[in-house]
DNA sequence: CTATTTTCTTAATCTACATTAAGTACCTTT
DNA sequence: AAAGGTACTTAATGTAGATTAAGAAAATAG
């Protein structure tokens, strides 16, 4: 279906589900789980477990209630957040009414303000929780001697970094070159998860369009 | 002005001008001119003499008249280009009919298919050269050697990176939530050098709008 | 469970920008 | 110098999506 329905709520259903779906390994006969985070790592480069270690001890798990807003615009952004659970969503604030998301980020994703980590300088965004969730925080002075420490990792957020601008090139050309529709279509393609999880509201903001605008355009896509 | 005058024209400016305006470095009592990609890997890392050479070897100049396609749709990308003296652009055809803009590259820029040079897989962008250039070649496979050589490189190409990537994150934020003219506005005050070499058309296409609707609202402009 | 807020829908009206078309100036090629 | 192409302008008309408003449904708070 094309949306969310109304049972389970979004809090309901984050709470009863498992917080955390690792992965389980069996490593000469133990069993072990795999923290998503390291699980993530592993995408890009090899660590050994000490090194796993190391990169655990320099985080933080926490836990946040939707709504909860973890990066004020105008603060400067010290830390990076890699979700374990639950839904993110980073957007700025127009003239003090309108709201434009620049990304979400549900488990597996990482998700920051770039521009305030990197320059260390106030920045635009507010960083905000959806959908109640874990979050594994990374702060930029962790990060920063993790480097020293696991000269690896500069290449793992490297690439991370160069899949983010790739992406964010595909959708600057989409946005001038497709119909909202066609935006919309995409999206759902994409991120078919999402869809479930976050308010019509929010993906509107996404694309570019106003929620009124989003809604007839649904009703319509509906009716073919 | 706000635009390009007449005379010189486009050719005509660059033809004359010189093709390497480097900057002159006196070290030891001797006078050497040092080459604008040098100096432009200088803003990020420090190379010794030596690591200049290396480098400088492993890429190669060449001269293009305008309007020559270096990149074609469809092709995979081997190669970044580092503009000395010139503008290039890199954009899209959507329907085989309309050209996007995603990027223009003047004096002391990079340009490339990002996605294509780091999926070696055939992107959907062409670049091309829209006034007559000197342009440093870098082939992704000597880029990967000089990784290995000059480990400090990966540094440099991961900051270039960053910057894109936030450039790109504002610029997204800026065509979700500013009018044509806020966005032309904002152009000509971060390109200034452009707006006199590049046509009308050219930054219509960049902006997202079309040369009749981009022409009217610089007449706009004009009449305030 | 009720009250209040937030989200979603529908519909009328409005506007920024697209499309089409036609004319003019300019640039490039020969 | 002539010719053909490309860029720019202006104006009429069209449309995707915004705005405003108001009611219904759903979520959240008390």
């Amino acid at each position: 279906m094309l949306f969310k329905t109304k049972t389970p709520t979004r809090s309901e259903k984050d709470l009863a589900g498992k917080q955390n779906n690792n992965r389980i390994l069996v490593i000469c006969g133990q069993i072990k789980t795999m923290p998503q985070i390291i699980d993530n790592l592993s995408k890009h480069i090899a660590l050994t477990p000490q090194e796993q270690e190391l990169f655990l001890s320099k985080t933080e798990i926490r836990h946040y209630k939707a709504k909860t807003i973890l990066l004020h615009a105008g603060e400067v952004c010290k830390t990076s957040y890699f979700v374990n659970s639950g839904v993110l969503r980073s957007f700025n604030i127009n003239d003090n009414i309108v709201e434009h998301v620049l990304s979400f980020a549900c488990s597996g994703w990482w998700i920051g303000d770039m521009y305030s980590l990197l320059s260390q300088k106030p920045g635009n965004l507010f960083i905000q929780v959806l959908e109640d969730a874990e979050i594994v925080l990374l702060s930029k002075e962790n990060q920063e001697i993790l480097y020293q420490e696991i000269p690896k990792l500069e290449r793992f957020f490297r690439i991370l970094t160069e899949n983010s601008l790739v992406a964010h090139q595909e959708r600057l050309m989409d946005n001038l070159s497709l119909s909202a529709e066609e935006r919309f279509e995409k999206f759902c393609k994409k991120n078919p998860d999402l869809i479930q999880k976050v308010s019509q509201k929010q993906i509107a903001s996404y694309l570019g369009v106003t929620p009124e605008f989003f809604s007839k355009m649904k009703s319509k896509l509906l009716r073919k």
